[in-house]
DNA sequence: TTAATTATTTAAGTAAGCTTAAATTTTATA
DNA sequence: TATAAAATTTAAGCTTACTTAAATAATTAA
């Protein structure tokens, strides 16, 4: 698997697991910001390689074995972030980064190598799942949006869903990190904002951030 | 840079600094298990990058620049193969197997974080040196050949410079461990073969072997 | 339901990095 | 030093992964 086809199948991946489903060739050539026509000539590709489902004209959707192989680069991803963190203490925006370029390089032994020096993790430093070697990914089912909260009620800060740095710079100045808690004061429901406590601090939120801020109830 | 122009470049410098001085474009085509004519496109092609000195039907040589992204490269294939040994203890030839890959896709900031991690290491797992971000490259005057030491004296193993399993399966079924310390018994010099003790064991070692193996009086 | 807009595909072309086969140059040898 | 052998280059062609521009299909809005 080349890079292209690996960051491909990926984008397919995330775009098939997002409230949204939009697994349209021009969504998909936005975000790995190709032309539609090489989109076009990818999913051909991918198809013929029997990693995805294409008819033209229609939404790709990966095949059993394309879904491994997402899951697989994933898998290194998220490790790598994980051995980053633990070892360099490179921060959350950093490790992304890194991660991205080293998961298409790194073979099932070194990645097998890292799990097991950190012990098996099932989840990254930004408290993303991290797939097992058979492809099993442990979702923690009491997780939810920071948008779905209840107000009035305390919740642990679980999961910082994003690859922007602008986010985790923001989530740095405000204390908003995994395993802390937040005070979820109100829900502007109609105005998709969320106005939370987080360490005596009153922040207000909106639906841009909420959305990739997962919490559970403490 | 590509790693197909990182690792033809790498490969000029590693021949240039072999005591048989051989950087033809049929050898270098040799060493990356490409044709000559693949050879010849990739010297035009380093030219024009200014990463080469090329001239028809003449060996290759590196310019400044190519020189300097030598062994930026080089750097940082020493630099994992040190923080993969000291982390996830690997094998020296694991090391070199893995690092051979991640060293095209890592940043000079990560290259730098690791550097920082293992405290400015000079030498790497194989005894090779690591060049400091300058290019600046610190090799031990003491070291020579184990094929140029002298019978009758004790010297430590100090670079083991090689990147073959076989090799490396040999020095740990034997004993030849960077540090250790090993005794010149005699040179068979028109045999162009050294035997040597260590920890009591004789071994009759070939020029192949004894043309990699590093080591300095003790 | 037709027209306008948007999405998608097709067509043609580029660049990198390869291949094999043929032509040419260099080197070694008799 | 002529010639045979070896090394190198040139030529033609392939694949992957892109591009832009034009054509076509699908969707949306009047």
């Amino acid at each position: 698997m080349t890079v292209s086809v690996e960051n491909f199948v990926k984008a397919i991946y995330n775009q098939s697991k997002l409230s949204t489903v939009d697994t349209r060739l021009s969504t998909l050539a936005g975000i790995l910001s190709i032309s539609n026509a090489a989109a076009t000539d990818m999913a051909r590709n991918l198809a013929a390689k029997g990693l995805a489902n294409y008819t033209k004209y229609k939404p790709l959707t990966l095949t059993t074995l394309g879904n491994e192989i997402a899951l697989n680069v994933i898998r290194k991803h998220r490790l790598w972030e994980s051995f980053l963190h633990k070892t360099l203490n490179l921060s959350l925006h950093e490790i992304h980064r890194e991660a991205e370029q080293l998961e298409h390089l790194t073979s099932d032994f070194l990645a097998n190598e890292i799990d097991k020096y950190l012990g098996n993790p099932t989840t990254d430093p930004h408290g993303d799942p991290i797939p097992a070697l058979n492809g099993m990914i442990e979702t923690d089912g009491m997780l939810m949006r920071l948008s779905d909260a209840t107000a009035g009620y305390m919740y642990q800060i679980s999961r910082l869903f994003s690859s922007e740095k602008d986010f985790f710079d923001f989530c740095d100045s405000n204390r908003i990190t995994i395993g802390s808690d937040v005070w979820v004061e109100k829900q502007y429901d109609s105005r998709k904002m969320t106005e939370i406590k987080i360490e005596q601090n009153k922040i207000l939120l909106n639906e841009h951030f909420t959305n990739i801020i997962y919490v559970k109830q403490v």
